[in-house]
DNA sequence: ACCATTTAGTTTGACGTTCAACTAAGATCG
DNA sequence: CGATCTTAGTTGAACGTCAAACTAAATGGT
């Protein structure tokens, strides 16, 4: 963002009630639920790209490069990686490109499947991975903006509509 | 999203184990917040986009449109739209030339001021954004996948989120 | 064995978001 | 009045996301 001196008002607060006002009464809690979703997503986004920037990553890369340095052997075939970060395929083929070009990740040939690409993780990778991870818990994750009881209110409800979404399990 | 069959667990369940696992303890909630929120952000989007999709809208443009009709005149500064809706200068200067492109709205020059460029709802854009609104409020506001009461936990936590992010008063 | 189907990745194109740089016009002040 | 901010919007580049089309390789049924 740039231009930002904050608003004299909650602007999702004044939605809620433009849409009282309009007669969708049993919409606005979705509505409003929907829209804190989308900023809060927006700030957070924000916060977390503007500490990795430092180290050439943003968060996508960062989940990639994570979930390589957490699994046993340090590489993953493209599809698995998509599947556990719930992302698009072709969003995996963007993130690994960007990562090998920075030699934080390698392509490997899968030994017995030919369809299928390893990305592995370079000791590089590792390197940047275990760096961007204490930026971001002493930048981001160790104080978020609300108390704890709040953030695991928040994290278990969104939980539950991951799952009703059908997300897993 | 493509090849999604669900997954059999939460991978942000299995993060926060990863996280914990690796000592960093404090941040592993917030670490959870923000993937969440990132997670469910998509799920969101990927639904309401996918009902306005039939209209030829998107959220973003919607919000546009929703924000002039009810907006007194129908019609608003570019600079406004931006803060009301806390994004980019230059995301309202893309919105506006899509909807524009469709006619939905038009820009008209300020009366007094040369700098400054009003956005105009226009007839074919009003009767749209209230079909839009209604497809929205049917089709994903009124039910959004978790019990009322927990809506409004969310929303309330995530306020203060925003709030202490600066966002508003 | 062979052809049809499915699966894995990549490529291309459309959208949205941001930042940085730029243009134009109003506001300030000596 | 003129030189210098400051403000409003636009443009272009970089990223991320997705859908659709396409290639290549494995599977399966007859």
């Amino acid at each position: 963002m740039s231009s930002r001196r904050p608003l004299s008002f909650d602007p999702i607060a004044e939605a809620v009630e433009n849409w009282r006002n309009a007669g969708w009464d049993a919409a606005a809690p979705g509505m409003a639920l929907v829209t804190s979703v989308m900023r809060t997503h927006q700030i957070l986004l924000a916060g977390v790209d503007a500490t990795l920037a430092p180290l050439g990553l943003t968060f996508a890369r960062f989940e990639v490069l994570m979930l390589l340095d957490f699994s046993r052997s340090g590489r993953l075939p493209m599809g698995k990686i998509g599947q556990r970060l719930q992302v698009h395929p072709a969003s995996v083929t963007n993130a690994i490109d960007r990562l090998e070009r920075d030699g934080l990740v390698a392509r490997r040939p899968h030994p017995t499947d030919g369809r299928t690409t390893l990305a592995a993780i370079t000791k590089d990778g590792r390197r940047l991975a275990r760096r961007a991870a204490r930026a971001l818990n002493s930048g981001v994750f160790d104080d978020v903006g609300i108390d704890g009881a709040q953030v695991d209110q928040v994290v278990a409800a969104l939980a539950q509509l991951r799952h009703n979404a059908g997300d897993f399990e």
